[in-house]
DNA sequence: GATCGAACGTCAATGCTGTTGTCGTAAGGG
DNA sequence: CCCTTACGACAACAGCATTGACGTTCGATC
């Protein structure tokens, strides 16, 4: 069971990336390969939308049968995590830690959290799995990194980094996924503010009445920024003192 | 804020709730209505996971032609709002503030978060939409009284709802989307803790390799009830004295 | 440079899915 | 009691992921 673990797993079917020799243009002239096959599903979700994430879709894209794709993915969810991975590897690429490890992790979480809204659609589909890939992996040691070297013991830079990874995620997923709403549906949530909430008496509804103008002009914009700060504000109350 | 009377009135296939005189049972002897229907979606959901939250499947557990729905609903995307919309209601039916604004904030957080745990698939889909309805505007207006009347000045308090509110519905939607998975995929994104994080060498990765087991312990939880509190952390060191 | 095993692109088929045109039945107002 | 029509059922369609079989052609070997 649980076969989906990429190299433990002997479908026959897909050659490790590593081991390929014979490469066979398709019909349509393009020579395949992992790198090719991810960065057209990353450019055809972002062009055409998640919906444009299917099998046969990709295929034409490619040149290439759908079925072809299989020859290196077990399936599309194993495409997809290689898409996630890519997504994490295009984030923290050329980022290097300072030693300051409040200012790393903002800018880490500013980071993925903007990744995340260049590609609404891909991020939406990816950024809650594990994929176990290299890029994950890499991204996981460094924060796990900044962590235990700002002095938290090793309990508490484990759930921390839950903590923090989560929340960049939560909001990359919910802010992606207001970008990758049809622009009518999305215009229409940003009307609410300035409609629905701008009429309601302050009678019934005080707080909003006192406050419409102040909701109106900070829903437009992400609360990551604030929530980030407020996340890394509790992190350094709770460091323990150096010795 | 694209509410289904914008579509309901232009499909002749579907008649409102309202309007309804005749009513026939199905083959099986159940009789439809848009409650019923939604009632029994969220048991389905419940449980047999969230990939039986089809229309056949619905069908099936109605007793009725898959077809029928559609006689009441004009999209399976037109169900699942009307089902999120009673799962905002759900969430806070029979709550009250107490007067203690971090453990009300403590509640309301929570609250949010396990009712969309309770219906993944349904929450996934719908925690990022602003509806302007009934059931937000009351509970916008419930936050935002608590935070004004802890002391926080309007500004603020906008802008800290703005950050409570988006992460418990981040968090939602990201643990939502791990339980909405199939099974065989959720299995393997758990596993991985297990599998490749346990394989690396210190030398390589000496963070991931010196907390491996307290790394696939915490991540089988979820992070949100530690990044709620750390954000109440910082919230509280942020109210401003009282007078 | 001839040979041959197999890698891998292609084809065809299966069983899912949401959705819709059509038909017939029975509900319920007159 | 009859006539209209609401509405449930049926069948069909398009598109989905996935897989077994097939045959071309790559490239290692001698």
């Amino acid at each position: 069971m649980t076969d989906r673990t990429d190299r433990s797993d002997r479908t026959d079917r897909v050659v490790p990336e590593a081991e390929r020799r014979r490469r066979r243009p398709t019909k349509h002239g393009t020579v395949l390969s992992e790198q090719v096959i991810v960065d057209t599903a990353l450019r055809l979700v972002g062009r055409h939308g998640a919906q444009a994430f299917t099998v046969r879709r990709l295929g034409l894209a490619l040149g290439a049968d759908p079925s072809a794709i299989y020859r290196y993915f077990h399936s599309t969810d194993d495409l997809l995590l290689a898409v996630a991975d890519e997504l994490i590897g295009l984030a923290l690429n050329g980022w290097r830690p300072t030693g300051d490890w409040r200012s790393d992790l903002r800018e880490v979480g500013m980071r993925v959290h903007a990744r995340s809204l260049a590609h609404p659609q891909a991020a939406v589909l990816a950024a809650y799995r594990t994929t176990g890939r290299a890029n994950e992996i890499r991204a996981v040691e460094t924060m796990l990194g900044i962590l235990r070297a700002a002095g938290f013991p090793d309990p508490d830079a484990v759930s921390l980094y839950h903590a923090f990874i989560d929340q960049a995620l939560g909001f990359a997923v919910l802010d992606s996924a207001a970008l990758a709403l049809p622009a009518q549906a999305q215009h229409a949530d940003n009307g609410v503010w300035d409609t629905a909430y701008r009429d309601l008496s302050p009678d019934t509804h005080p707080h909003i009445a006192a406050t419409a103008d102040l909701l109106a002009a900070d829903m437009r914009r992400s609360a990551y920024p604030l929530a980030l700060d407020l996340l890394l504000d509790a992190l350094a109350a709770r460091l323990p003192a150096r010795s």
